[in-house]
DNA sequence: CGAGGCGTTGACACCCATCAACATGGGTGG
DNA sequence: CCACCCATGTTGATGGGTGTCAACGCCTCG
């Protein structure tokens, strides 16, 4: 099934549709496997076509003259990617796979074939879209006005919720794929401080790395060091959104 | 007629169809008008409607605790405001006026009625949408990995490439509403810091700034110091996409 | 003519980057 | 099973970019 983490996402925003998982199941129809470290698309590359992550983390990410490297958001199970190929003919970032990932390709030729055909993956999309620039919105912030101690813990915050989100967290443990230096280039810092910033929250006692696992020993205080309020992913739900 | 602007961003992407334009005139249907500094809505409030941006500045801010601000984006004539009223309840940031704005209040109470009765401004829409996530994705690349100069330049290129789209930029000087404390909340950097900024650009022969009057001395420089890529607003356009 | 918003300057402090060197640990081949 | 190696993580010393603070100048508007 290939939309169920996607449908996980939504549903705690609005009731999904029977025609919704159709539309979804229809268009899915070609699984793409990549090994982490392969890239979906290049900065540069003309799109061939949209997809649904079924699995894995991807990193989408600027290469800067210089060599430096700014990671504008990562992809999660359930998330779209290159969805603005229906708007745009060049990725302006590279998508590489971060772990294994697998994916559905998505037929979608325009954006109007899309809302006659399939009206709910449009709806989903949308959706999605802007629950993704919500994400960015805030990523915003936290860069132009967070410490590091502030953003370090604030991305923790959003990947905790995001992988709530999906049903994919449980205990007090996180399994991550992201290096330090995904950390460094997604937060706007060097390697060597998000080491010292680690040290930090762990002699405050709120989290623990070592080695890709991040152990949250005490998630309320995270979230105040973070100021991070869950709203933006959780409770702005609309109830007065109908199925069709 | 209410999206001249909005057309004239479009169509240089898009064919903008008769239909579209139809549908415009039919949703904009009552005309708002504020005065600089009024909020249009602020943090945590319940969305009420959609609107169209007919002229003027408006900016949409986080504050933090602290007092600090971080403008996340800023709106001009022709952009879309509060469209994901379609998919969240309650608004995360204050959208004020910068200059004495008017606006026009688009009626679709969802995203759904949207798509079957004006599938043309749910393409619009979309399209905007699309924009404005380029837009927020490089100013992320701006905060993360680029320095106070390259930032001021950066965002100033943005502001001229943007005018041109809505054909509002012509000569070599910028007449801006936007203060020091403005672009110093736009880039994540203090005042002060961004009175230096203009200095070094001025002393480099790129730009001038004097109360609210950018003069662009040498624009190709000033591209040059920002590492700008204009392509992803002009030239990232669809040729395959037929009117309706 | 005063007031207040805005812009500007200099002194100083701090956060975070850079560099170099070293530790750890998992994978691979012998 | 061990030895090696490379990716990753860690530490300390140093420096630069940017923030903070205090004070002053300018311009506009009432």
């Amino acid at each position: 099934m290939p939309s169920r983490n996607l449908i996980a996402k939504l549903k705690g925003f609005f009731p999904v549709s029977h025609d919704l998982r159709t539309d979804l199941n229809q268009l899915a129809h070609k699984r793409i496997n990549l090994d982490a470290g392969d890239a979906l698309i290049r900065e540069g590359d003309k799109y061939t076509c949209m997809y649904l992550v079924d699995d894995g983390w991807l990193l989408r990410a600027r290469f800067l003259p210089g060599g430096t490297r700014q990671i504008v958001n990562f992809a999660l199970p359930g998330d779209f990617l290159c969805y603005n190929m229906l708007m745009f003919e060049r990725s302006e970032f590279d998508i590489v796979a971060r772990t294994p990932v697998s994916l559905w390709e998505l037929e979608a030729k325009s954006f109007r074939e899309m809302m006659t055909r399939h009206p709910g993956l449009a709806e989903a999309l949308m959706w999605s879209n802007a629950h993704e620039e919500a994400l960015l919105a805030e990523r915003v912030v936290s860069l132009g006005r967070r410490d590091a101690t502030q953003r370090l813990a604030h991305v923790l915050c959003e990947i905790v919720a995001r992988l709530q989100l999906i049903e994919k967290h449980q205990g007090d443990t996180l399994l991550l794929p992201l290096l330090q230096e995904d950390f460094a280039d997604i937060l706007g810092l060097s390697v060597i401080h998000i080491v010292r910033v680690f040290n930090r929250l762990e002699q405050m006692g709120v989290v623990k790395y070592k080695s890709r696992r991040v152990q949250l020993v005490d998630l309320d205080k995270l979230k105040q060091v973070a100021g991070f309020e869950g709203d933006y992913l959780h409770f702005s739900k609309r109830n007065d959104v109908r199925p069709f």
